[in-house]
RNA sequence: GCGCCCAUAGCUCAGCCGGAUAGAGCAGCGGACUUCUAAUCCGCAGGUCGGAGGUUCGAAUCCUCCUGGGCGUACCA
């Protein structure tokens, strides 16, 4: 079956009709777009204004001729020319008919595979296994994931792989509370929770004593910071007005800088206090003065292959690991590969001697740098003390995965903050020779709290990812059982169907709320917002598409059959044709979203087609229509919404149940 | 200091490789359930698109400067 893409099927036909006005129109073909604004038609173009520019011509005169050369007439009605020279296509709809008809019995609903599939990696997720996954994951995973799917969906190559953190100085942090701090009874009770206290306790030793030694030196800085901006306060305004704002302007930065301070001060102090009020704390923190280097010693040790910490790890790692996959499992989130940090590990050397070998590497202060052009800062592959860095890891990952995968493109669905990081990964692979791949930061915005700060527990900790999930199934039955006991008829769930539909509605609120966003713009994190099931939520379409299954269930309709039937479509009433257009839409939505690897694009297309869907179904009986013809033609619309949500769920990894 | 990102309705955000009167959701106000799920639909109200210049037939969108915020910035990831 032909794409069903329509926007690409009248850029073709742009295309003819301008070879006779220009030599080459294709960067005029992206001047075809959906219409701003229905009264101007389904579609329209805007190149006539831009190409009268050129030929010096009236733009109206212009549209009027490319009108002419236009070939249209099968799926559109006769083009108009408006304002000063846009040319408003509204489709015929016999056609609009036709093609749905055509889409109806296809299971990918008229979306063709790409002509040319590419093979990409993806690298999503990568959590570190050593701590349980918190909501600073979230993103990651449920934007690859869906992009995943996606790729998949449109026939490209495409291997996921889980880039697990589970080399680090993490590790050297269990390895040492192993050694000093566990509690067998726990420890055998359950492994990962003890992992986790034992992580956590370590870090806040580690970094009670760091801070203790830098906080006389924060201070003082902090003091003299003060003691500067005294000075800036008291000199007298300049006579010259740019001086004065020059000034100005110093004395705010400073101000910035002395509230930072501050807080950073603060933050210091509030930690060494929650180590200082605690005896048992205390205690530890003064048995273990040397905590910080030890706990790199540890880690150099595995790295270095001891056998004791190398045993642990390998005790360690399948517990931790399977962790991590009681998150997937609920997120419904696969990978092909989870090649992780230690995968690499022995290639590091090799890495860092080829880029020394070749000159492109330098020791500078006795680190291996790569220096780059345009940065300012090099990227150290190999740090003073021998031990190898992510920046390592990063290119014997681009290594292994040209050899092994021979990709066209490496996405990296990791967060804005380490933008520097891959430019200059990107730069060094270039370097290495690796210039026709598609290196990609697929980078996305932080999870913020209500207060505008990352998202954090009233106590300041992290949010478990668990926790969470819990949160938003739970609130989600609530809702479920609610509407449930609200229905007109009386319940029609059991307990069992409840939970089933608060889980897949639960966790689709989570996903939704995340990948509805803009991918680079932070985003506030708000149960009550994306729990509340209405407007732009995953509830909304599940409901529509519930809807849907909901008539077939009471008509006691052959779905199937139903698909078969060579009855034309009937699209009379606005909202049969609206929606009938937006099912035909899919494909378009989903080539946009992959342009920039954006899912939201995909969102605002469900919620388009949800929100056609209910429009039609307010206003036009199905089950009732006035003649068998119109019900089946309006049954079978129902269906083609119903396939469209399903699918463009589908693909953002978020499931529908039949019934809500 | 340098670099990157951001500023759009009361709130949360789309729109940003230029297009017609700037959109949605929530909150607010007013309507629609003897009718296929009212988790819905219809209507009203709400905006100096941070500010100032510039480019253009046309700017929320591109360029310059300014203001305000976030993030990053040689041996963490």
């Amino acid at each position: 079956m032909p794409c069903m893409n329509i926007l690409v099927e009248l850029r073709l036909r742009f295309h003819q009709a301008l070879r006779t006005v220009v030599d080459d129109p294709t960067d005029l073909l992206d001047q075809v777009v959906p219409a701003q604004d229905p009264r101007f038609g389904d579609y329209q173009a805007n190149m006539a204004m831009t190409l009268a520019n050129r030929l010096s011509q009236p733009q109206r005169k212009v549209a009027e001729q490319i009108v002419q050369n236009l070939q249209v007439a099968d799926l559109c009605d006769p083009p108009e020319v408006a304002g000063p020279g846009f040319i408003n296509l509204r489709l015929r709809d016999d056609w609009l008919a036709a093609q749905l008809q055509r889409i109806s019995t296809d299971p990918r609903l008229g979306v063709s595979p790409v002509d040319d599939p590419a093979t990409f990696v993806l690298d999503y997720s990568s959590p570190n296994v050593a701590k349980p996954m918190h909501v600073g994951h979230i993103r990651s995973t449920v934007i690859g994931d869906s992009l995943y799917r996606i790729l998949r969906f449109l026939g490209h190559r495409v291997i996921g792989d889980n880039h697990l953190g589970d080399w680090g100085t993490q590790f050297g942090m269990i390895l040492y509370g192993y050694k000093h701090f566990r509690d067998p009874s726990q420890f055998a009770q359950s492994l990962v929770k003890e992992l986790s206290r034992l992580y956590k306790l370590v870090n806040q030793l580690v970094e009670y004593h760091q801070i203790r030694q830098e906080l006389p030196e924060l201070q003082s800085q902090f003091a003299q910071r003060i003691e500067v901006l005294d000075q800036q306060q008291a000199v007298a305004p300049s006579a010259d007005g740019a001086e004065q704002k020059r000034a100005a302007k110093r004395l705010r930065n400073l101000k910035k800088q002395v509230a930072e301070m501050r807080d950073k001060v603060a933050a210091a102090e509030k930690k060494l206090a929650e180590v200082e009020e605690s005896p048992e704390l205390c205690r530890l923190a003064e048995q273990h003065p040397n905590i910080g280097s030890a706990v790199l010693e540890e880690t150099a040790r595995l790295h270095a292959g001891d056998p004791e910490n190398l045993g642990l790890w390998h005790d360690f790692l399948p517990a931790c690991r399977q962790e991590i996959q009681k998150i997937y499992d609920r997120l419904d989130v696969r990978f092909d590969y989870e090649y992780g940090e230690s995968f690499y590990q022995e290639r590091l050397a090799e890495v860092v001697a080829r880029l020394r070998q070749r000159g492109l590497a330098t020791v500078s202060d006795g680190a291996v740098c790569l220096f780059l052009d345009g940065f300012d800062a090099p990227m150290i592959i190999q740090k003073s003390d021998g031990a190898y860095l992510y920046a390592t890891t990063d290119l014997a990952t681009i290594d292994f995965r040209m050899q092994t995968f021979q990709p066209d493109a490496i996405l990296y669905v990791v967060d804005h903050r380490q933008h520097e990081h891959f430019q200059k990964l990107f730069a060094a692979a270039r370097l290495v020779g690796y210039e026709r791949v598609d290196l990609q930061h697929v980078s996305f915005g932080t999870v913020l709290g209500n207060d505008g700060k990352p998202y954090k527990t009233r106590a300041g900790d992290t949010v478990g990812l668990e926790s969470l999930l819990d949160e938003a199934v739970r609130r989600a039955h609530a809702v479920v059982a609610a509407n449930d006991d609200a229905k007109p008829d009386g319940p029609e769930l059991d307990d069992d169907q409840r939970r089933h539909i608060a889980d897949v509605v639960g966790h689709a609120a989570i996903k939704y709320a995340d990948l509805c966003q803009n991918r680079t713009s932070d985003y506030k994190f708000d149960y009550d917002k994306m729990v509340a099931l209405e407007g732009n939520t995953a509830t909304y379409m599940q409901y529509s598409y519930a809807r849907t299954q909901s008539i077939f269930g009471k008509g006691q309709i052959d779905v199937q059959r139903l698909r078969t039937l060579d009855s034309p479509l009937c699209l009379q009433h606005p909202t049969e044709r609206a929606l009938g257009l937006q099912v035909l839409r899919l494909s378009e939505a989903i080539a946009e979203a992959v342009v920039d690897y954006r899912p939201n694009i995909l969102t605002g297309y469900l919620f388009d087609t949800a929100k056609r869907f209910s429009e039609f179904y307010q206003q036009c009986q199905v089950l009732k229509a006035e003649s068998e013809a119109l019900r089946t033609s309006r049954l079978r619309l129902c269906d083609l919404a119903g396939q469209a949500i399903r699918l463009g769920l589908e693909l953002l990894g978020i499931r529908v149940v039949e019934k809500m």
